[in-house]
DNA sequence: TACATAGTGTTATATTATAACAATTTACTA
DNA sequence: TAGTAAATTGTTATAATATAACACTATGTA
C-alpha cells in the first residue's frame, strides 16, 4: 500500500476545482477560478498542476492543453493513460480497460524496445453527438 | 489510388525543412529557418503546418509541440499515429506496427464505442540512452 | 468571364508556459 | 530542540506557442 500523498494548500485548492469540473480545465481558466482564494499568478497554478500530474491525481490532455482529474482510482502515478475525446462537444473520458493497458504496457517495438510510459488519445463522437 | 496532393510553395518549403530534419521541429524554429525563403510570419508557418498535418505528410508530437515528417509511406491521412519518444535525447520515431494499429483501430470502449482516430505516444529510453 | 475555393501577406493579439529570485514552510535529524 | 535540507510559496517579468481579422492573389471550373 502506497502512502497517501498529502496535498499542500494550493495543490488542494486546484485539485478540488479540477475534480469538481465536468470537463477538462485549462490552466488560465483554473487561474481565473482560484483568484478569489489567493492564487494570483500563473506559476502558482502551473506548479500545482505539475505536482498533481506527477503524483497521478490529474492528467494532462495533451491535444487540448487541459487537465482532468484521474477517474481511475488505481492511477497513483501517471504512466499509462488513455482517453476518449469527442471532437464535437469536447467531452473527455479516461478509459480504464485492463486489456488495453495490458496490451500497451507489454508492447515492444521492432527493436524489442519496451516503454516505461504511454499516453493514448482516441478521437471520435460521443453518444450524444452522433 | 489516391490523387497525389500537390503542395503549394510555402507548404513545400516547410515540408522539405521538416523532412530533412533528424528531429521534430518546433514552429518557431521552422519560422527562423525559412525566413530567408520569404516566410516571415508565424501564421504562414502555422497554416502550412495545419495543411501538412491534415493531409498526413507530417504529424504533430503533442507532448512536445513539435512536428515530424511521416516516416510511414502509408499514412495518407493522419488518423492513426504512434510514436516512441526518448525522455533523455528526445529522439522521436514513428512506430509502424500492423498489430498495434489493428488493435487500436478496432478498440471499442465499455459502451461499445469505436473511434475514428487516435494518437499514441510511448516514452522511455532509446538504445543509445540506456 | 464569373464564380467559388484555397492560399497568401500582414499586423496585432491571445494563449500557454517558464525564468529568476527571495521568502517561508515542512520534514527530518544531529 | 535547534539545525538543516528540501519543498513550497509569492512575485515580477518574459518566453514560447498559437490564432483573429482583413485585404489581396492564385487556381480551378462552369
Ligand atoms: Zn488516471
Ligand atoms: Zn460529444
Ligand atoms: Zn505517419
Ligand atoms: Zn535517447
Amino acid at each position: 500500500m502506497q502512502k497517501q500523498q498529502l496535498l499542500t494548500k494550493n495543490q488542494q485548492i486546484i485539485f478540488d476545482l479540477i475534480d469538481k469540473s465536468t470537463e477538462p480545465m485549462k490552466a488560465y481558466a483554473i487561474l481565473f477560478n482560484v483568484q478569489k482564494k489567493g492564487i494570483k499568478a500563473p506559476l502558482q497554478v502551473y506548479r500545482a498542476l505539475d505536482k498533481l500530474v506527477e503524483i497521478g491525481k490529474i492528467h494532462k490532455i495533451e491535444s487540448r492543453n487541459a487537465f482532468i482529474a484521474c477517474q481511475n482510482s488505481s492511477c497513483q502515478v501517471s504512466k499509462a493513460t488513455a482517453f476518449s475525446i469527442c471532437e464535437i462537444c469536447e467531452k473527455v473520458t479516461e478509459i480504464s480497460s485492463a486489456s488495453l493497458s495490458k496490451y500497451l504496457t507489454n508492447f515492444k517495438d521492432k527493436d524489442g524496445m519496451k516503454y516505461s510510459k504511454y499516453n493514448l488519445e482516441f478521437f471520435g463522437l460521443c453518444k450524444k453527438c452522433r
